[in-house]
DNA sequence: CTGGGGACCTGCTAGC
DNA sequence: TGCTAGCAGGTCCCCA
């Protein structure tokens, strides 16, 4: 599920809630997730004010007055949902419900809300690959974050700098744009649309859109564009569906979206005058899409 | 160093 | 209807 845009939805949707907030419990339903909970996890969090989220690639912090860093992954099933204490108002709970738990809530944060009221953060991942990690000594030193790539965000990744990252290297594009310490952010479904909007085949080995040629200069210029505007396109749509979102149940990370090329096997290519036909092939076991008749 | 394949988990769907 | 195989948006680890 979630690629950098989901995370960064996730991340704009806590935001309001988490920032400034206290914590005033925090509620492990079992003893791990992808890892075991750090140490005194719950005990090391409580009673601490939440001084703003952050995100690094797939990786949400939440940095917290004196205690560690934070560090969240969704995996691939991984999801927030509020729950604020106003819900107990909500028409139609006439009781004063508080909502039930869900299967796979397995971590609730207890807030306290810098505006005052209670709310609960819950986190719940059905295949539990997501994890909760304490960053000891700041993201940066963090060994699951140190090795990460340039942001695909902003204006530092250009042509210049892609075709540096993909010199000489024999994999396909695909496997190299997979690759976080490369470009930190992309996944499965991302990188096959940011392909199709650069007219360039998967399978084709990286290094050769990085030669010293203006044709292979161009392709380079093109794909650098075509990650970026995915990906603030997918930003953007994720920003637009959150308002719909938060107020209907709370939940947070799911959203609708039109992919070009992404589980459409079989339909036509979306290329203005393309009158090809997208196809789905394996890579590395995982499943891409792409259309054979207009990238090369 | 690079690249590939298996492992970790549960849930959903297509197909018989 | 019920069962099963296959697939799912991520990452680590081991191996060549």
């Amino acid at each position: 599920m979630p690629e950098l845009p989901e995370v960064e939805t996730v991340r704009r949707g806590l935001q309001p809630v988490m920032e400034g907030a206290r914590i005033l419990r925090v509620e492990t339903r079992r003893p791990d997730l992808r890892f075991p909970f750090p140490e005194h996890f719950a005990q090391r969090l409580a009673g601490h004010r939440i001084v703003s989220l952050g995100r690094r690639a797939k990786y949400l912090t939440a940095h917290i007055e004196d205690a560690p860093v934070l560090i969240c992954h969704l995996g691939m099933s991984g999801s927030f949902r509020v729950e604020a204490d106003d819900d107990a108002h909500a028409p139609g709970n006439f009781h004063h419900e508080r909502p039930k738990a869900a299967a796979h809530d397995h971590v609730v944060f207890h807030l306290q809300q810098a505006q005052g009221g209670e709310a609960r953060v819950i986190f719940n991942d059905p295949r539990r690959f997501g994890f909760m990690l304490f960053a000891e000594n700041g993201i940066d030193e963090h060994p699951m974050l140190s090795g990460l790539g340039v942001e695909p965000t902003g204006n530092a990744l250009d042509g210049k700098l892609l075709a540096e990252l993909l010199r000489d290297r024999k994999s396909p594009l695909k496997a190299a744009l997979l690759d976080q310490r490369l470009i930190a952010g992309l996944g499965n479904i991302y990188v096959s649309e940011a392909l199709w909007r650069a007219g360039l085949l998967p399978t084709r080995p990286a290094g050769t859109i990085a030669r010293r040629s203006s044709k292979a200069a161009q392709s380079s210029e093109r794909l650098a564009t075509a990650i970026r505007s995915v990906i603030a396109d997918a930003i953007e749509a994720g920003g637009s569906s959150l308002r719909d979102y938060v107020q209907a149940d709370g939940s947070l990370g799911y959203f609708q979206h039109s992919f070009s090329v992404y589980d459409r096997e079989g339909a036509p290519c979306r290329t203005p005058g393309c009158t090809g036909h997208i196809k789905r092939i394996a890579q590395s076991g995982r499943s891409t899409f792409y259309c054979p008749v207009c990238q090369h």
